[in-house]
DNA sequence: GTCATCATGTAAGCCGTTACATGATTGC
DNA sequence: GCAATCATGTAACGGCTTACATGATGAC
């Protein structure tokens, strides 16, 4: 999860983790943003496996020192003494990220990934989508696609259980009902989204608008 | 989360965990099902703060023993040892759980809980709301009302920000328009539950279905 | 008599969180 | 100079999962 995040953003931007954090935060609605006592250790991790690099760090003022010099000085001494990696502790300053060759397959493999049950998960992987191949997009899709048509049999084998039929009170009806209705959508938004997939120009042409407004979509059994 | 479960299916009926997880599976669909290995020990746990308590533990034979009834005679002997307290290890056989009196506070303390923000939590409190007083569970639904309405305002606010226009891909723009769409269902859904929860019979009469069809609703500003 | 299912439990580990600790930069 | 924000990290802990270990019951 988290590393899908960081590498995803990576691949688009350099960042370091504070602003990886608030792009995050905005990315996933206001649910799903990673907390700095995840994400450090993650980078560290992700760096450790050369997924990412650490690009640039600046602790020093890129500009001209105000006035004093002096603790300008101290800094770029410190920065210096950082990056020769004699101190490892408490190095502050920006650490800014960049993504590596390895990453960016690392970030392939994980967005190729055949479990698409966890939803959180499948936003990300739809959100970083531009970075699949187009037919590994598509297979992502669609095989999100038989998931939710798998719990929609579920829920229906469910709705028609006669041996629950007596202590099924009418707030459980209630969400049954939200259950089902919510899983119809999600289905109608995928097949958007496929229909856009597959109606898209693949020759390398435009595709700033591939999703087009709602409208009438196919479903292969009654809504 | 797990005590909630544990406590609103305790409510309903007596039942050991093995049973217990069931429920629990077809209750939340599919998704949502605990496992063992945090089922027993949250059991133990609420046994040990007097919220549950075993009823019964069934090791020996309950009708005549078959054959050789040496092995029968050796369960009853465990069982019976097991009962004395002697034995903490693995006592195996059946362990029925019922709810007690405190059992009962604390389950309407968790599904009284100011905070609407976990989805999933907020599932479970719907499915375990008849065990809570009209006025409480009217405070639920609103609560959680006013929870999908600022997230709504996020979503908004988000996706009228100049700063991003230019980053935010097709895919971005999908999944943004999905949030929004979800989230307008899901309060048309509330805001159903809610009008049927004003209008039910509050004088102790029927309530078996309060739930009307889908149908036009309130909604204060513009959808 | 053995296999599937029922039934209970423990141990290790994963993945995330909050709380804590530190330090740099910038605006007033 | 000092507060707010930016920025990085560590430590403790929480809740849940998988894998493991054990045993009872019933069907064939």
């Amino acid at each position: 999860m988290i590393d899908l995040a960081i590498l995803g953003l990576l691949t688009e931007q350099e960042l370091h983790g504070y602003e990886l954090k608030k792009r995050l935060g905005e990315l996933l609605s206001s649910r799903a943003s990673v907390s700095f006592g995840s994400l450090y250790p993650a980078l560290a991790r992700l760096e450790a496996q050369g997924a990412v690099k650490a690009v640039e760090e600046r602790t020093s003022v890129p500009s001209a020192p105000m006035s004093g010099s002096l603790v300008g000085e101290l800094a770029a001494f410190r920065a210096r003494v950082r990056e020769s990696g004699l101190v490892k502790g408490t190095g502050r300053g920006k650490k800014v990220y960049g993504i590596t060759e390895h990453g960016r397959e690392r970030l392939v493999e994980l967005l190729s990934d055949p479990d698409v049950t966890d939803d959180r998960a499948f936003t990300l992987r739809v959100a970083f989508a531009p970075h699949l191949p187009d037919a590994a997009r598509l297979e992502l899709f669609e095989r999100r696609r038989t998931e939710l048509l798998r719990r929609r049999d579920d829920l229906r084998r469910r709705e028609s259980d006669p041996g629950r039929a007596g202590r099924t009170h009418s707030y459980l009806r209630a969400l049954l009902e939200r259950d089902a209705e919510n899983l119809a959508h999600d289905l109608a938004w995928l097949d958007r989204l496929i229909e856009a997939e597959r109606s898209a120009d693949h020759n390398g042409a435009d595709r700033s608008i591939p999703v087009p407004a709602p409208q009438a979509h196919l479903q292969e059994e009654t809504p």
